[in-house]
DNA sequence: CGGCTAGTTGAAGACTGTCAAAGCCTGTGG
DNA sequence: CCACAGGCTTTGACAGTCTTCAACTAGCCG
């Protein structure tokens, strides 16, 4: 039934597709249509699952057809990190890339379908592969490098509202609307990824909540103000 | 003269070339190998001057041969984050390689000498090239995460003590000694990478000094009780 | 010498973390 | 069908770490 919610666009595309000007959707719709000739592996998983952890032989990479992943990240000693949470289009395993074994934890959130790709074949026969895995590398790199400006600069409501745009943005370049977002992540992953306590988390949704911004109703968020969140961003936006 | 200090090898390097076993050493001394027959454009630079800077149109990529690099990514506001320090054997650039222009700062922070690689050549006439790049951006994208990891789970003393550890090991690498660190960033650089103040780098500095962990003569730091500073990572790992 | 940058140290305060309790929702089993 | 267990969320009170603000020192160069 989840997803269903992700099948089932929206009648309010028009817009937001229409918007969708830069950036990844048109990469990966490209990498979407270059593999349609291909008979691809496709892998069905679902909720709290595990499409591959850190230090397991590398099989395959993983191209986001359906569903909600987190990827993450843990240390000797246990403490966990997430690096990113993961949609349609993403793809999964790329980290690993130079390696025999995968690198971080990939949990599926929700039911999704994942396509195998078969990397060493697709290098090899597919001349414009090599250049789109290089470029979502180099994206990758920037947008990790964008998470840890926003982490290590903003205060907790900003990196929430950070984030909230952030989720919007992709929810808009996949089709859907950018002002309704349903959460897939707890708020101790939320936190987890924003560096954050569960509680803060709350409590910074409670206060946006309460000053009209947004509205919450456990994982189902829907902007309000977008202007208003705007300024939350410029207003204390210091730190350091 | 800075520059002299990392031309001028100490002479007790053996041990820690023999100690270079795994990750990077091995993949940038090819690469120099690998660039040895070509004639590479060198490009001098002095402390304090800009590489490049985000925006700037992409000429080309730089491979560090010599001196101490910032990379640093700005946000619309104003706000800086320093996301590394770079030296001998990091790749300048290669976050924008799917990119007309670049997409962080580059500030040199003493005397050094730049190879300019002519990115297009080499991949079309250097097979072994293409999966390096490859290589080195996922070692990027690991490394990135690491450091979320720990900014994101540790406290002030247990970042900088990771810090030191990284940095060490790093001098390890080129057969420098890992005990006897010359730092070449202010504190506000090194706050700023590990999300603190410089405020808070120079109390913790200062606290491992009190404890005997460490020596710290200004940028001159040497490590006095490894063992010690193991302990100050497990100890209070804790955090979340 | 004076101005500047970089580093150190102290005191006070803010933001976020910690601990605790209670409410909510879902799925399960009697 | 209802009760209950367990995971998730919310809210409050309090404590702690780190930041902020400020003053002072040290080294460097015109």
């Amino acid at each position: 039934m989840l997803l269903d919610a992700v099948h089932a666009a929206e009648p309010c595309n028009l817009p937001y597709v229409g918007a969708c000007s830069s950036g990844r959707a048109h990469e990966t719709h490209s990498l979407e249509q270059l593999l349609q000739a291909w008979p691809l592996q496709r892998r069905r998983i679902s909720a709290k699952q595990y499409v591959f952890r850190a230090g397991q032989v590398r099989h395959a990479l993983y191209l986001v057809h359906a569903g909600f992943f987190k990827t993450a990240v843990v240390s000797e000693d246990g403490r966990e990190k997430i690096t990113g949470f993961r949609m349609r289009g993403d793809l999964l395993g790329l980290d690993a890339l130079d390696m025999p074994t995968y690198a971080c934890d990939v949990m599926a959130l929700d039911t999704g379908e994942l396509w195998e790709l078969p990397y060493a074949r697709l290098r090899d026969e597919l001349p414009q592969f090599q250049e789109r895995i290089t470029a979502l590398l180099a994206g990758e790199i920037r947008r990790d490098w964008s998470w840890m400006l926003a982490l290590g600069t903003l205060g907790a409501d900003q990196r929430v509202v950070t984030f909230l745009f952030d989720l919007a943005s992709r929810f808009e370049r996949l089709g859907f609307s950018p002002s309704h977002l349903q959460l897939r992540m707890t708020r101790a992953e939320l936190g987890n990824f924003l560096s954050l306590t569960l509680e803060t988390v709350t409590r910074v949704l409670s206060r946006l909540q309460a000053r009209g911004l947004i509205e919450v109703a456990g994982r189902e968020i829907r902007i309000k103000d977008r202007n208003g969140l705007q300024t939350v961003l410029r207003d204390s936006a210091a730190y350091h």
